[in-house]
DNA sequence: GTCCAGGTTT
DNA sequence: AAACCTGGAC
């Protein structure tokens, strides 16, 4: 239980910025509820919402940072045959996770999971016991693991009661509380994780459906150039809902 | 043909 | 704030 003794609060914003007003519990319930039964109806089937494996997910979020998911798909099942955990990836040599990357770019990043590997499973063995921790603090520490990947990894394989923020979240987020703020902005971007903790609903579970929901929104309606309001669950509600 | 998005690192 | 790398938008 948090105390309100040892809550941080915003002290005070700076000259001419606009307070913010972090969503109400109710609104947060609501907003999250129509979320999670829109989801439940229209979600895509893909390979990594059917698995906790958190290796597994961890792969899938590293590649599909870089590539849209339907070229993931083949990249994501060909990775893992090859390399089905953590420990055949620690054992392999860098040459063989870069040959098995090749043509996904962003090569930095399959070094960096090739070297997360060797130290999750060798390095650091007594400390991660060669399994991935499950606090995104934790997770964040690790190579090639940033703000967004340790909460996708908190809550899409271990089923924490984590917040993360990607383009698609940043966007359903900013539209529908925020319209004045410009995401592309970094202290904006900031104003957006502490939005999307405050509406992350109560259980881990809950915040799993929730969290691939917004993101699942962000991908199929309420889209960068078109918006489709009229296919949303949350227009009755939104700040920058169309009516046509 | 040029521009730009997209998380993380430096 | 720039670099990484590529596909897709313009």
């Amino acid at each position: 239980m948090i105390r309100l003794s040892q809550m941080k609060l915003p002290r005070r914003t700076r000259a001419g910025a606009k307070p913010l007003a972090l969503p109400s519990p109710v609104e947060a319930r609501d907003f999250s509820r129509r979320l999670r039964a829109w989801y439940r109806r229209h979600a895509r089937d893909l390979p990594w919402r059917r698995t906790r494996d958190a290796y597994h997910i961890l792969v899938s979020e590293l590649m599909l940072q870089q590539t849209q998911v339907s070229r993931v798909l083949d990249f994501y099942a060909r990775f893992l045959a090859r390399f089905p955990d953590l420990g055949s990836l620690a054992a392999a040599r860098e040459q063989q996770v870069l040959a098995q990357w090749r043509g996904l770019g962003y090569y930095a990043r399959a070094r960096n999971l090739h070297k997360l590997a060797r130290r999750v499973v060798r390095e650091e063995a007594p400390r991660y016991g060669g399994v991935l921790p499950q606090a995104p603090e934790a997770l964040r520490a690790l190579p090639g693991v940033g703000a967004y990947t340790a909460g996708a990894v908190a809550s899409f394989a271990f089923e924490q009661r984590a917040a993360l923020v990607d383009t698609n979240v940043a966007r359903v987020l900013q539209r529908f509380f925020a319209p004045h703020l410009h995401p592309k902005r970094a202290r904006d971007l900031t104003t957006l994780w502490s939005i999307a903790e405050a509406v992350l609903p109560r259980t881990g579970r809950a915040s799993w459906t929730h969290n691939q929901a917004l993101m699942e929104l962000g991908a199929l309606v309420c889209t960068a150039r078109v918006r489709h309001c009229g296919r949303c669950p949350l227009r009755g509600e939104c700040q920058s809902a169309t009516n046509d």
